[in-house]
DNA sequence: ACCTGAACACCGTTCAAGT
DNA sequence: ACCTGAACACCGTTCAAGT
């Protein structure tokens, strides 16, 4: 890649990252391209589909959490390793509102350029699932997509701004239903009622 | 209302109704008009902002929710009621595609024309949801706010077509996680682990 | 190689003019 | 009262022309 171009599509990356970071991911193409101040053309030129763009901008953190769901495997018991992933999983999506619903559309659609990178995360909650249920600490009757679709549905909660205080308390109770383990048992959150804000 | 304004405002609605099941909720507006041989002024006259149309077209089945809640809560056991309540609400969420992210916002937003209607299905899960916490068989550190969450991450898992096969599946995992009885229980599921297509 | 302005077919909002 | 066409400021896509 030439100097320029190079230059151009780091520029583009960082803009379009604070953009959609503010108003979500169906933020204007345009908008991004005249803030980087470049023609549009040219950020269609770098990211031929705003899935292109989305996919650059979660390749460093969809590689990281790829990376450490690798280390969770041996570092972490099997129920901590789960928890700890699905909790990253929200953290990354958090950061563009609306990319979880673009996730769930990309995994089925084998021609999105996002397509590649969540069936990746998809392979790694899946075994970090089926070592918790070898375990016996995660429910047995749901396989890797149902905790895909688990994980989205979290992100999703946490995508909505009213929900935001509670958004950890949601995660315990949706967590709750994933996990065996007695301390995460219903039974067990009957009988410590949890104050609430 | 004139005889004329009745009759767009009647043909309108059941346009749009077609347009939406088909396209989401975020179908072009000015495709609905076209396809209702009106101008798009028309639309935006009868119904001023895309939520007052959303409403309009969910009023029916908003009040049907409304009235059944109110009969479940003296015909039903408390678990049932508050299980069959989420799914009419899910049911009922997946008629308009992405409805559910609308509600979302809505409920938050004094000043939209969905608010009052996602208010009042939100105190009939909370009555719901209260009876069966007295009874023992809802956990007891949610609210009607966390369960409003809840059903609407579930309506959002019910949006995605990749996941309609298992949408049932996904709905008893994260019920199993607002119930407290044994029938439901996590313990219960890992005892008679369920095939999966 | 890479960039860009302009043309294109859309979108929702607004309002003066028509019946 | 109610309807509508047209003007407006947007959007993403495409491509011939520039450097």
């Amino acid at each position: 890649m030439r100097a320029d171009a190079r230059k151009n599509h780091d520029h583009l990356l960082a803009v379009a990252g604070a953009v959609i970071t503010e108003q979500g991911v169906d933020a204007s193409l345009r908008d991004i391209a005249r803030r980087a101040d470049v023609g549009l053309a040219t950020l269609l030129r770098h990211f031929p589909t705003r899935e292109a763009l989305l996919d650059a901008l979660l390749r460093t953190s969809f590689d990281e959490l790829t990376t450490k769901a690798a280390e969770l495997e041996t570092s972490s018991s099997p129920e901590d390793a789960l928890v700890s992933w699905l909790r990253d999983f929200v953290a990354c999506a958090r950061d563009y509102r609306g990319v979880v619903t673009s996730m769930m559309t990309a995994i089925e659609d084998t021609q999105s350029a996002l397509h590649a990178s969540c069936v990746t995360m998809r392979a790694s909650g899946t075994r970090l699932l089926a070592r918790a249920q070898a375990e016996g600490t995660a429910r047995s009757d749901i396989d890797g997509t149902d905790l895909f679709a688990l994980a989205g549905s979290l992100a999703w909660l946490g995508d909505q701004p009213s929900l935001a205080p509670r958004a950890d308390h949601l995660f315990d109770v949706v967590t709750s239903a994933i996990l065996t383990s007695a301390g995460n048992s219903n039974a067990e959150a009957e009988r410590r009622p949890r104050a609430r804000g």
